[in-house]
DNA sequence: ATCTCCTTGTTTTTT
DNA sequence: ACAAGGAGAT
């Protein structure tokens, strides 16, 4: 099926299993539906099992990845790896290739870290095993040392009995042919298969369902070869492009219609897409009202564009949650969001640093990976000396090549550190530590012992929680609160589980993307990449930075390959198909750009465009570069073209009507570009002790104790749900609640 | 063993 | 601009 952005494609999913339940007689224990993330597939979940009710949990509905870990934990014996095998993360990824880079002594300023995992990753998807890489590299030298990289990288990977997002779907291919009962058994199992997104599928996926679907082949996919936007990682347009070629008899519908966009956004998007070459021939349609024309504006800088798409969204007299700000680069979003901050906007930024990449819980994380399997080295490694016992890396270094001697993981050989050559009194102290993980061990086997305590007690009881404090107030505090969702998430699973296991916490926990996080209850703003967009709508979208060489990327078009552009084009064409009443697009004449300040052009796909869909406002040709003092905000957005293109009935704002007028100086950021704001000292806060105020974060709590620490005051607030806090008053923007 | 300064490399990233 | 990793100093 192909299905055009906004065509109700989850729609028809859900409703073709309902159909084979109950007009085709199909036993629900049949069914698999697969998606890319989590989030569709709960999205999925959700709308099956309301709209088939009775035998619904018996369905299949999961991404590939989790699938595919529910299947190697049954049968990855096979493979040579026992069932509790770990799951490493890009970082975790990055650590192992620069142990192997080192052990196979290559200089790491030719052969990156980086690049040796993209080529690693590449040849995964395309299904590629490190003996078949070897072989094609024949006669390269390069290609002959990254053959002895990707080698190494698996017998390391194969040692500490862990697997990487790619092996996931590799292994389980490998295990299905070379295992053709395990394969009869899915196939069998898995008479009706559904796939998501279909045109994001790598060859490994490909094959992997080719195999499932081999014997009965109920095959149906659904996707948009327009949204096809993660060919550089791996993603073979070409899965969806051919499909009539590798199942002949199969039937082709198209959708046509959307049911989310207006008009005048639909026919924007079509326009730019249209420019792409090699597509499948569709138009979309929209019996949707008219709706206003797509506003594209253009600021000096960027700053003054965060400020205006922020304001427009204040002046929208929309709810938060029906806005989100779209980018293409995650960078562009702390403009975005110091101007929220400024407004007192709240927000919701997905992506960025992932939860699960933040220092503190990669380190809880570690624990609990050593304590659930003792072979995970890197894990070992991460927390031998956090915090601090004293181990240093030359005793590691000791202890690693004791280890490698005798062919034994890092953890039997601290287990032994007695019998390690030259370590001293160090061993007592990494005895210290092997003791305290088998203490925790043991306390495991005990029925009432829970994963949630245990996280409390590694905190506890090696010092964690205390090496955290030493680190400063505010640091303390953020770092602390990611640990206590860390602890909250456990408190669910344990709830959401009757036997809840580490191992099963863990790879539930390995598996979740950012995306997954968001909470839309909340009334807030979204700030995400134009990636992160996909499969999303909101009512009101503000694509920033529509500038040539931002994006698209300078990358894709000083590409070689053209087709570079077209990915950049299918991606602007996501974005524009998020919104469904309402798009902005903006631009800046400057930005700072990895130090630098860069001049750009507007976007070539905002000219593609036809004017007569577009209410546009660009700044003249040549400005004045004086630096302008906006210190008051004084400069208007878009005052430079008069109110021209501005939306009806949009109340005015400038000079005079800032919320935070007075203030002293202390201007820190946006170095070139007179003084702006940020974080300044406020004379009068607002509101005084005893008083009940709003945090962005926290909600709404009363204060306790206001203290004036010279530049900035410090507040302490005790919060209805979120326990008392310390912030500081500029960087808190707390709010005065009137009840 | 740990702290501090310098060099380095910076698209996107469902899992 | 900015963060992270590495080398050299304490």
């Amino acid at each position: 099926m192909l299905a055009g952005a906004g065509s109700g494609k989850t729609r028809v999913l859900t409703h073709r299993i309902a159909y084979l339940i109950e007009e085709k007689g199909v036993n629900p224990w049949n069914i698999m539906a697969i998606t890319f993330t989590n989030k569709a597939a709960g999205e999925m979940r959700e709308r099956v099992d309301r709209l088939v009710g009775f035998g619904a949990d018996s369905i299949w509905v999961s991404t590939f990845h989790s699938s595919c870990v529910r299947i190697l934990r049954r049968h990855i014996e096979s493979l040579g790896f026992t069932t509790n095998f770990t799951i490493y993360d890009t970082d975790d990824q990055k650590t192992l290739m620069r142990h192997v880079l080192k052990k196979l002594d290559l200089d790491p300023k030719v052969y990156k870290d980086r690049a040796m995992l993209g080529l690693i990753s590449t040849a995964k998807n395309e299904l590629v095993s490190a003996a078949e890489f070897e072989l094609n590299a024949s006669g390269d030298f390069r290609q002959k040392k990254a053959a002895s990289v990707y080698k190494e990288y698996q017998s390391q990977l194969k040692k500490n009995n862990a697997l990487d997002f790619d092996d996931l779907i590799m292994k389980t291919v490998e295990l299905f042919q070379n295992n053709s009962e395990v394969l009869n058994y899915y196939q069998e199992r898995f008479r009706y298969i559904m796939v998501d997104e279909y045109q994001d599928t790598n060859t490994a996926q490909f094959r992997l369902i080719s195999l499932l679907a081999g014997k009965y082949k109920n095959l149906c996919v659904v996707g948009d070869d327009d949204q096809s936007i993660y060919k550089f990682r791996g993603a073979n347009i070409e899965n969806i492009l051919n499909f009539e070629k590798s199942y002949p008899g199969a039937r082709v519908i198209k959708l046509e219609e959307n049911y989310r966009s207006s008009q005048n956004i639909l026919h924007a998007a079509n326009e730019v897409i249209r420019h792409n070459r090699g597509r499948k021939d569709k138009t979309l349609w929209t019996s949707n009202e008219e709706g206003p024309l797509v506003q594209f504006k253009q600021f000096e800088n960027a700053a003054e564009e965060a400020d205006a798409i922020v304001r427009d969204i204040l002046n929208s007299a929309s709810d938060y949650q029906d806005c989100a700000v779209l980018y293409r680069t995650n960078a562009q979003s702390r403009l975005i969001e110091e101007k929220c901050l400024q407004h007192n906007v709240p927000y919701r930024m997905v992506g960025g640093v992932n939860f699960y990449q933040r220092k503190e819980i990669k380190d809880i994380l570690a624990y609990l990976k050593t304590i659930a399997n003792g072979r995970d080295d890197l894990s070992v490694l991460r927390v031998i000396n956090v915090p601090k016992r004293g181990i240093g890396a030359t005793s590691i270094g000791k202890v690693q090549a004791f280890a490698s001697e005798r062919e034994m993981g890092i953890y039997d050989a601290f287990c032994r550190a007695k019998a390690v050559p030259g370590l001293g009194k160090t061993a007592d102290k990494v005895l210290g530590f092997t003791e305290k993980i088998e203490d925790f061990r043991s306390r495991l086997t005990e029925e009432t012992y829970s994963i949630h305590e245990l996280i409390e007690d590694i905190l506890d009881e090696t010092g964690y929680q205390k090496e955290l404090e030493a680190e400063g107030e505010i640091e303390y505090q953020t770092r602390l609160e990611n640990i206590e969702e860390l602890i909250n998430k456990a408190i669910s699973f344990e709830g959401e589980h009757e036997h809840p296991e580490l191992s099963e916490f863990l790879e539930e926990v390995a598996l979740v993307a950012d995306v997954d996080r968001m909470d839309e209850s909340e009334n807030r703003v979204t700030l995400m990449t134009l990636h992160s967009a996909k499969g999303l709508e909101f009512p009101r979208v503000y694509l920033s930075g529509m500038e040539d060489g931002l994006f698209p990327s300078m990358m894709s078009i000083s590409s070689d390959n053209k087709e570079d552009v077209e990915e950049e084009r299918r991606l602007c064409y996501v974005g524009i198909t998020r919104a469904q009443k309402f798009l902005m697009m903006t631009a800046a004449r400057q930005r700072m750009v990895n130090g630098e300040t860069r001049y750009s052009k507007v976007s070539r796909f905002v000219e593609e465009i036809p004017g007569e869909l577009l209410d546009s406002s660009r700044l003249e040709q040549r400005l004045s570069s004086r630096a302008q003092s906006d210190f008051d905000d004084s400069g208007l957005p878009w005052g430079k073209s008069g109110a021209a293109g501005r939306t009806s009935g949009v109340s005015s704002f400038g000079p005079g009507s800032n919320a935070y007028a007075s203030k002293t100086s202390k201007p820190v950021s946006t170095p070139g570009f007179g003084k702006a704001f940020t974080v300044e000292k406020p004379l009068s806060l607002g509101y005084k002790e005893g008083d009940r105020v709003s945090h962005i974060k926290f909600g709404i709590g009363e204060v306790k104790e206001i203290k004036d620490g010279g530049r900035d005051f410090e507040v302490t607030v005790h919060f209805d749900h979120a326990g008392v806090k310390k912030m500081f008053a500029s960087f808190a923007k707390l709010k005065l609640v009137r009840e």
